[in-house]
DNA sequence: AAGGTTTACTTAACCGTTTAAGTTATATTT
DNA sequence: AAATATAACTTAAACGGTTAAGTAAACCTT
């Protein structure tokens, strides 16, 4: 074309009239650029400015409908302002995630959002000591200073299990999962605090832990042990949506009617009020949620190598539905 | 270090025998690499060498389990090649497609696999024109020469159809949506075909058309009205799982007992057969899909440039779940 | 008419890798 | 002892952009 690469990155980049462009090699640049179809290469214009465009996100399974649900609020929150996003699903395997926060540092994403596989805090301390732009959701780290997002835990399992108790049920089983993580603590503990308020004792708490590893059959016999021990178990209380359908699935094998019991879900998909039009939800507001965490972590790119104050987790509280 | 960065490059990339760099060279840079914590660039990697190690899945939405699950699935294929994945949600709309389509060539991904939004050829028509590896699936486009993986549609809904009329049903509806997908209309002329096979006359085939914008309202408008017209009815093949539970959802609503119908859906979710117990399932056969989206698209990249023999879609048969 | 500004560009360095093509000192062959 | 090979590196260019700094001509000022 006979003109410099530097006139042709002005004037693609918008700055042509900043940089004193004459208007008829501009229009050429421009018709020339329409002409060829030409598209920039992303890669070399990040490696240039130092900034990507883009986020990460690793969530333990993007065929789990809550964080594919998540991955496609932040997508379109994330594009809103600008980035695209990368997701990768670390399949609960702390191996691989830490290949995966490798893999984005690597491709220089500009900021990680994260729902960690495990409670493991080696790697994500590593990224918040290097000041990486660093948002946690759906898991909470209590010594970390990371910017996190995550529902009330506490206070759904204890809304829940209130309920339950206004409905009559007088011998409840917390049926949960993954204990070792700090919000299923929680969700334990709004259980057995509303099992307290309600003048039942916490000692008397029932409550069946499912492998997350073969989670069909750990659920299966979790049930079916609690319920041969103590026949009079008159309501359930499911950390996750996932136990409450095995738990279904299960009651319909062996005939036991679901009727049978008071229910309540941390959590839910469509078809759950389908098969339990009487079980009581609490829904992770996921779009709030989503929008808070692409803030934040534009939040934490922006003061990037500023001092950040150690925040507080952003908590958000569960919207209830009650089942009839 | 003292050392040229040729030499820091060579030994980090495996080539330290081979380009004759002393042991305990060697040995100072893996260290040095070591207590740094370095990670390579892999922008500038790829600008250097024209290859992201990157491929990009578009999808009409992630937040669609059967996508989800595809996604899991190629996302752990790819890895197995060595590729890593950034997946997008195109939401079902064209523009922001094209706009994802554009983004993944600005950021070099090796290769694109794409289950469009909508029938339209125009971009996908580009993509191929410059010969950028390109897989398509869970579409058909018959005019172009794209690797293209997808169900065997017709035979999904013809086997259901069969099952049902065998099951006794004679008027059976289609419930479809997209009827401008070629997919989608494979689905129902398999659904034509054993209506004829089975001496029921084509004219008389019932078809309820979703609109997939409110599909929940027009699911609900469209069986009213069937059901009003043709009272008879006693079967329901469903081209896709989310018409199914609208309709279950739909029938609970009112009060018809789900019994009343012989019932198809080419895929489905956990819960589907446990709110139809009765329902025959053509699951489609997800991990062979993945895995063979991912060696249709290395396949591409290998031959990239090179002349590509136009392909015969690779269609796969459904696993067939038959209701109690 | 000398000096200053503005217009319309170009040069060259840089981002962090890879890689073809040197270079220098030492070891081996004839 | 001269020629040749090998070991152990280094130099410089390239990938495709961005950007600070430079330049030459045209125009404006006093």
């Amino acid at each position: 074309m006979g003109l410099s690469k530097t006139t042709v990155s002005w004037v693609l980049s918008g700055k042509g009239d900043e940089k004193a462009i004459s208007r008829s090699t501009q229009d050429r640049i421009m018709q020339y650029a329409k002409d060829v179809n030409y598209l920039p290469n992303l890669l070399a214009r990040s490696l240039n400015t130092g900034q990507s465009g883009t986020l990460g996100l690793i969530v333990p399974s993007i065929a789990d409908s809550f964080y594919s649900q998540m991955a496609k609020i932040i997508e379109s929150e994330a594009e809103k302002q600008g980035y695209s996003l990368m997701i990768c699903s670390s399949e609960s395997n702390q191996k691989r995630e830490d290949r995966m926060i490798g893999l984005f540092k690597a491709k220089q994403v500009d900021g990680i959002i994260l729902a960690p596989a495990q409670q493991s805090e080696a790697e994500v301390r590593r990224l918040v000591d290097a000041k990486y732009p660093l948002v946690l959701f759906d898991r909470l780290y209590p010594g970390i200073a990371a910017d996190t997002v995550v529902i009330d835990n506490s206070e759904a399992t204890y809304v829940l299990t209130k309920r339950l108790l206004e409905e009559g049920a007088r011998k409840i089983v917390l049926v949960t999962t993954n204990p070792h993580l700090t919000i299923m603590e929680l969700r334990k503990s709004g259980f057995h605090q509303a099992l307290a308020e309600g003048g039942i004792g916490v000692d008397g708490a029932l409550c069946v832990e499912v492998g997350i590893e073969d989670y069909e059959r750990s659920t299966v016999d979790g049930l079916r042990m609690v319920l041969e021990q103590h026949p009079q178990v008159d309501g359930l209380v499911f950390t996750t949506h996932i136990l409450a359908i095995e738990a279904i699935r299960f009651f319909h094998h062996v005939g036991i009617p679901l009727e049978r019991f008071r229910l309540g879900c941390v959590h839910s998909v469509p078809t759950l009020q389908l098969l339990a039009p009487h079980m009581n939800v609490a829904y992770m507001p996921i779009e709030e949620m989503g929008a808070a965490v692409v803030n934040a972590i534009v939040g934490a790119m922006d003061l990037r190598n500023r001092e950040r104050a150690a925040r507080e987790p952003m908590v958000f509280g569960c919207r209830l539905e009650y089942g009839r």
